[in-house]
DNA sequence: GGTGTATGAGAATGATCATTCTAAAACAAG
DNA sequence: CTTGTTTTAGAATGATCATTCTCATACACC
């Protein structure tokens, strides 16, 4: 009988998640990893295929034990425009947390540095941006339901308007150390959505 | 007398700004810039000190001729809200020039993949932010000298704000093909400054 | 404790990188 | 053409990288 892993999938997982979305996929190494995670380099290769498949998995990770808990009220059923203020707010304390600048998001800080014929980890990178559209969406028509100002491709166009400003706050989070100013960019986002749900005039 | 050189300064610093700027900083290598520029490794070291010195040199190049005339509606004497319109069709022809996805921008790019200790590089990264910040900053002012319902803090923050959603914008310029979507994008953008401009209620 | 398997630390391996060096070619001026 | 300088192509250099391999160790089960 085989005897269980030492260490965890998970946690090694955990560990190279962190690394890569503060410093870059290309800039980590496999010893910044083997330092970073605990494990040995014949551990990490034994669960995985080398660094890139290693990477894929951190992102699905990301999306597991990241985006999913923070984007959960918006996902929620029925949820309002606040869920978006929630969601924003959870950014921001994470951003808190840490001293100094952030690390932005995995998803767009890989973004910018992916070759064009990464075709796989584009997919990945598409389907959060999807994914983040598809929650603002829903409560976007959900609050469109109580006035019905806007018509459905106003709301497309809004929803992924709104995951855009979302993505570039998270990217000026790596330059700034100032949490004021995005938690500023964070409250004109909210009240613009208000805005444009009471009805954009003309 | 010395002869002049063969290769112009310019022409090396916009090959090398151009593969900088679509393949990023680490992923580049010498020897791509050799090829890309058509001048010799010799050439290279002898006008620049190294790698970052060159892509130092190649992020104020990119102020020059990019930002710069891209900018110069957003920048100019008395520029209204209609400059910022103008300023992203710049991108949105550049971007539909280039098939297949954009490079999006340089100093957006950067910034997600430069370390926490490259101070000099980060300067310039800030710097750019300040300059679009400042950009808007200015065209919003005029704009509320009509109304005048803005505060001045208001002002600020909205200025702020649509710097980090033109950056999502360009960030989101390397994922899509759609122009369409990044129009709308620009339009929804546009829209709600102009909304704001009008004045937030509440 | 003894046996077998899985793990760990770290040494090979082979590729690629930035940088420097060398020697030949290209050019200007006489 | 000749001389002197600059540029170039491309070969060294030394570092670092991802990946594989070796072998000693740690653990589970008997």
């Amino acid at each position: 009988m085989p005897r269980a892993k030492s260490h965890s999938r998970e946690n090694l997982l955990d560990s190279a998640l962190n690394t890569f979305w503060k410093i870059g996929y290309h800039v980590v190494s496999m010893g910044d990893l083997v330092r970073e995670t605990g494990v040995s380099r014949a551990g990490i290769y034994g669960d995985f295929n080398g660094k890139e498949d290693l990477f894929h998995a951190c992102l699905d990770r990301y999306q597991e034990i990241v985006v999913t808990p923070a984007f959960a009220p918006v996902e929620a059923n029925g949820a309002g425009i606040d869920s978006i203020e929630t969601y924003l707010n959870n950014l921001l304390e994470r951003f808190e947390k840490a001293s100094g600048a952030g690390r932005g998001c995995l998803v767009g800080n890989t973004l910018t540095q992916i070759p064009e014929d990464a075709v796989e980890t584009r997919q990945k990178l598409r389907a959060h941006c999807n994914r983040l559209t598809a929650g603002f969406h829903k409560v976007l028509t959900h609050e469109n339901g109580h006035l019905g100002l806007l018509t459905q491709a106003q709301i497309d166009d809004l929803a992924r308007y709104t995951m855009i400003s979302v993505q570039g706050i998270w990217s000026y989070s790596r330059l700034t150390e100032d949490v004021a100013e995005l938690r500023a960019a964070s409250d004109v986002l909210i009240t613009v959505l208000k805005a444009q749900l009471r009805g954009v005039p003309q």
